[in-house]
DNA sequence: CGAGCACTTGACGCAGGTCAACTTTGGTGG
DNA sequence: CCACCAAAGTTGACCTGCGTCAAGTGCTCG
């Protein structure tokens, strides 16, 4: 139930070196960014001033599968999404995983490593990725001396609060198509924030890491792509996915005792209030 | 996936009356406290300086089952855990709850209503309980003013967000004995780090809660906790738990895979160190 | 172009969900 | 302080959803 301190046998397989510089990247991007991206990132305005008092923000990339970092392991840094998708998670002594969820632009990455100094979960890319790393060793001397960034930090770290929890209800003990139904919901009004479309989903993740997220066998997650598929609420070609009648996968999304008739009483089940421009 | 706004219908009930001060409280703790409490709730010590600067923090107290706050509900505060233990929990449509967690001194609560202002989910006493009252407004000149709290906050936020991981291992797709040892476990480990005993859990919260937590069946908890019990890991009194083979119970925590035979060639599936201990 | 991994689909058995009956606990009012 | 009632907990019986094993196809990467 606490970090463990042994790494797992692939820790030796760590993070390739840097791949070259990817030439699709402004210049000013390519190895460095400055305190005033990472409050861009976390989704804060940077005034004049934080620009002035800009500091140094090392970038790293990462390939595809490379691991940012892995579970127990000595933290120097935690990390700030910038590009990409990361995959968190624990590996419990039978080698099973358990998927914590997924980071994209603007998750903080590593932040249960602020008190121990050791990585609680691991983290990995799923696909050519980027991060902003923050030393362990500067973040409250940066903290202290930029409020604004200190304040910027304390709101995405709610908002992942608020993401986690979320998660959550996708574990809860309800059939695995009304999971995986809240899973798709809760991607889609994810991806909408960074500026994707709502019913085009472009998971890069795996049918069993999907079903590790969810607490299901794979095959049940592709079972439950094919059912919701059949019920005509989303249309699956490998990992991609469209939501072709929202209004139906929120339904599933509530609770089995109605897959079929009244539309419960109660309200929306946590709608996400995106949700209703799906209906458009 | 996203906060309700809508309030469940059992809003109305909401926190009672404070009830008449506790004669049990030393005066100084009666009715408010100071920023420099708050450090002590936080886990850092206060310096000279932090007493010097020190704000007054009011204190609420709950009796038992009262509410703290409720999901989706306006937020102008977020909250230190003084005493007494809290329910985290999240309402869906269908009116099931699934429980996010437990909190005990120390522990951060309503921080997701940081960036909203908005409770992301409900909390409510177990216990007769007290916290420290942080207004949201105060938040941010607080931290400001005191950088050593703002530490603290960061600190005890990256424990917390330890513990949430280590609770979705309770709910990984293992057997329901698994996951009751796990848990078992989890609330030892958290317990001890309050002073308490290891192996004499007091779990103030009924079998319906922990399954929501756990995400199997009221009867599927109590069936777990008479297998323990018949495996001779524990004794079962109604909420009182006495840990009386840690090694078993750990055992258990691992997988189906190996509930008999071969300890497992990995390590101890992320196994507390404090555990250790219980073996004595 | 071949090999391994991701994915799909089927068959079967069991862990656990559900319903039901009963006991125990704790809280409330007389 | 006790009687009463509602909620919590336990236990049993039944049945189903999903885990597991197995076989086959299609990608993707080397």
């Amino acid at each position: 139930m606490t970090p463990t301190i042994d790494l797992p046998d692939r820790a030796q397989r760590a993070a390739p070196a840097l791949p070259a510089p990817n030439p699709r990247w402004p210049a000013p991007d390519r190895l460095r960014g400055t305190t005033a991206h990472l409050l861009g990132l976390l989704g804060a305005q940077s005034g004049d001033e934080e620009r002035e008092h800009a500091l140094a923000v090392p970038v790293r990339r990462l390939a595809p599968r490379a691991a940012l970092f892995h579970e127990g392991a000595a933290a120097d840094a935690m990390y700030v999404v910038r590009t990409g998708t990361f995959k968190c998670y624990r590996t419990d002594a039978d080698g099973g995983e358990q998927v914590l969820g997924f980071a994209r632009r603007g998750d903080v990455l590593g932040y249960g490593a602020v008190n121990l100094g050791r990585y609680t979960s691991a983290a990995c890319a799923l696909e050519a990725s980027s991060v902003g790393v923050v030393p362990l060793a500067e973040l409250f001397p940066w903290l202290r001396r930029s409020p604004v960034l200190d304040r910027a930090l304390h709101q995405a770290l709610s908002v992942q609060q608020a993401g986690f929890e979320d998660l959550a209800g996708v574990r809860a003990a309800v059939p695995a198509e009304t999971r995986l139904a809240r899973f798709l919901l809760h991607w889609s009004s994810r991806m909408a924030m960074s500026g994707h479309s709502l019913r085009q989903l472009r998971l890069c993740i795996t049918r069993r890491d999907i079903g590790r997220l969810l607490g299901v066998a794979h095959e049940t997650v592709s079972r439950a792509f094919a059912a919701l598929s059949a019920r005509g609420c989303i249309a699956v070609k490998g990992r991609t996915v469209d939501i072709v009648d929202a209004a139906g996968l929120l339904l599933v999304a509530r609770t089995r005792a109605n897959a079929n008739g009244s539309p419960a009483q109660g309200r929306s089940w946590a709608a996400p209030p995106v949700i209703e421009s799906l209906n458009a």
